[in-house]
DNA sequence: ACAAAAGTGTTGCATATACACCCATGG
DNA sequence: CCATGGGTGTATATGCAACACTTTTGT
């Protein structure tokens, strides 16, 4: 492979997570301000660059980390987008990973020196975004409501223990619609993906639910 | 973007297609030997580089004309390697499709520039391949077997029309194991993925079949 | 004993599985 | 009329959806 060839020079891959969380009953999702050129000034999902010495999960690791100063996020890989103008300055293949998080359990950098701002945003109160990042967190909504059922992809949002009724306030919340809260308990549990801990929740005035888990791996 | 950063500097992007058939009732995959390093006189799936004005999805297709003489074929998304040291000259990402065809229906040209040599393998003779294409096989096997049910990934074997028990005896050399012939029939046909053509197959010395074919989009 | 929220059960419908018989054709 | 292979049906089990009642706690 001759590396100068100009049909394969300069050829880049960006590493994207569309991280999302609930809070108090709301949907969101984390964009990053631009500071800049291209898109300077606009939001985008969080994201950059794939180093050499990088697989792409680790690359979005540490983008995620240098962006936001998050750490050990748990995502999910979503989808790739390849087309060859998605970004103006040169040829960027995108791999797209989804996460959800707790936000009340971290705190958000808001400036690096890449970034100007950063902040949950609700899905419908959501700016144009750079770059395709409109377009791919449009898809990457879809998905995680098809996913939330059977995949771990929700463990971010309750990394230790939770109970149904929280977990179930949640569901509800992203798919912005009503379920049987007593067919969602038997959903889950028979599911796989979540067990009990045996515990119960510390409560006050009110019958205190058991605790569960997702399980590991 | 500095694309003289020696962090991003020559990167690449693979596509490769895991080529399935069914041959006289065996499961075989379509390999090509390299002429050239690395991997010289190797055997691997289908692939190559991608261009800078190309997505993934058209290199896959360039790719697939430009080593085999095979146009058209249909194929399914499958997943990313990024192992950064899966190819050794530089970095490259793979990005891999699946695909299915009839193996009688086409030529494939045994010799390019960048191939000494073509053929169609039985999925237990498989020698060991080119970069990480042993793992990518093996993967891309057990996704197709998944797949098969609910996608139109078999469309491909038969583009035009079938009759069930073609299907069925493809589904049973692809899987390796015996199904109940008249679930199987119930299964395909409400799943939604074939229809009714309303016509019989052409036959000799027992019952004509109904042809279907797989629905369109 | 009451309010509030957690937890459990039942029934019907749809889908999947296991299994047996009938039908159309060519020779 | 028979051999070959295609096509259909039924009974059972399993999974999902709609729906109502009981339990536990703090006050």
């Amino acid at each position: 492979m001759d590396i100068k060839n100009p049909l394969y020079k300069n050829q880049g891959i960006h590493v994207i997570t569309a991280l999302f969380t609930v809070e108090d009953g709301k949907f969101k999702v984390l964009l990053i301000k631009r500071n800049n050129e291209p898109f300077k000034d606009m939001w985008i999902l969080v994201g950059g660059a794939c180093y050499n010495n990088e697989t792409v999960e680790e690359a979005m690791k540490r983008e995620m980390f240098e962006k936001t100063g998050l750490k050990n996020i748990n995502t999910t890989f979503f989808r790739v987008y390849s087309n060859p103008n998605r970004s103006p300055l040169m040829r960027m293949l995108a791999v797209v990973y989804i996460g959800v998080i707790d936000c009340k359990k971290v705190s958000i950098q808001k400036k690096t020196t890449k970034t100007k701002d950063a902040d949950w945003f609700l899905l419908d109160r959501v700016p144009p975004l750079g770059y395709d990042h409109s377009e791919i967190l449009k898809d990457a909504t879809e998905f995680l409501k098809e996913k939330m059922f059977d995949s771990q992809i929700m463990k971010g949002l309750f990394p230790k223990t939770f109970t149904l009724p929280e977990l179930y306030k949640a569901y509800q919340s992203i798919l912005d619609k009503g379920l049987d809260r007593r067919n969602f308990r038997k959903l889950l549990l028979s599911s796989g993906i979540i067990e009990p801990t045996g515990q119960l929740e510390a409560t006050s005035g009110k019958k205190p639910a058991k605790l569960y888990k997702f399980c590991e791996k």
